[in-house]
DNA sequence: TTATCGACCAAAAAACTAAATTGGTCGAAA
DNA sequence: TTTCGACCAATTTAGTTTTTTGGTCGATAA
């Protein structure tokens, strides 16, 4: 009772590093148990399925990653900043999970819905995020966006695009290219 | 000798159907042979292997694509111009060419290396297109970009991260959606 | 009551094997 | 010069058996 939530959290402690390193599928119930020196029927009092236990891992990740982000965001005062600051916050966040994202990769091929459900909303509340600190700049007068929504979806799209070219390691990004390319996105190409 | 040149037109024409309904795995040189009327073995008088049909299937397909678009940008005059008619050249290319991109994506998995060096090429000719208007841009004194490299290779990034999310059924894009984000590239979202 | 466990099961996955296909070769024959 | 069938080694596929795995349940400590 007591006893239960803190227990709970031992698990997805320890099957997080298991899962992170194995994914999903190849992680079993046993391995688990065996580093919880628990039998594997033990689990089950405490998660109703391997699914849930890995869902709460991934939940849990993104939370922290979330408030990573709510913070830099939040330290930042023009909506320029503010992207920056979620750009490479996110970045980071996500150099840094590495590991459970390319798990994750790796079984992109099964499946799995409620990895796709979860994925689906977390795109959500990248799109709120986004859309939220441009309105916001629209809203002071310091961006001028035609399609707001067309345009979050657009960033998003192309920060997905740069993830994965990233993660699959053909180019080396600096900071500073995040800064250029950020300055392309404010003030465009074509000369004033 | 004077009908070789023939023959192994119609050889890729009809394996080009057959490659766009099934992909490389699934096609057998039995089929094309089928197809052909003629016995398996005789496809080998003309071409040296199934690697080299497709192979020369993918390049003449290439050749299409990359002629529309070097049209499409010469009748352009400014960069702004080429670079519109080239994304959107580029998009409706490869939309048409559907099935064969899915194909070609079906077998990522197995990553034949032949393929792979076959979209690196491709790549490279892409970044040589866009680094071109730009450069054309910055010289005619009408773009202002800092890093000339880096803003090429992003722009090919977010574009390929368009196409998957288009080919991927996410979203229907209209060409006004292009144009709006065109814009964005061009002139940004900072008001001025 | 709370927590743990081993025995157990159905279903899925992995390992194995035999049979069929497939890409490619070669010499013969139109 | 062009086409073909017979043939081969190697890969794929289909079918089967064995093992593993997620999950249940009742017993049993604590």
């Amino acid at each position: 009772m007591i006893n239960v939530e803190k227990t709970k959290e031992e698990i997805i402690e320890i099957a997080r590093d298991i899962f992170a390193r194995f994914g999903f599928k190849k992680t079993t119930m046993e391995e688990i148990a065996k580093a919880m020196r628990k039998a594997k029927s033990s689990l089950y009092y405490y998660f109703q399925s391997k699914e849930e236990i890995f869902q709460t891992v991934l939940e849990q990740e993104a939370n922290v990653l979330r408030e990573k982000i709510e913070k830099a965001i939040s330290q930042e005062d023009t909506p320029q900043g503010k992207l920056r600051a979620y750009v490479l916050t996110r970045m980071r966040g996500l150099k840094q999970l590495a590991n459970f994202y390319s798990a994750l990769k790796d079984e992109y091929l099964e499946n799995y819905k409620f990895i796709e459900k979860f994925r689906k909303k977390y795109d959500e509340e990248e799109v709120k995020t986004i859309s939220k600190i441009l309105k916001e700049g629209v809203d002071r007068g310091i961006f001028d966006i035609k399609d707001l929504e067309m345009t979050t979806i657009a960033i998003l799209i192309a920060l997905k695009g740069f993830e994965s070219w990233v993660f699959q390691g053909n180019t080396k990004w600096t900071e500073k290219d995040i800064d250029n390319l950020l300055d392309v996105l404010f003030h465009g190409i074509v000369k004033k």
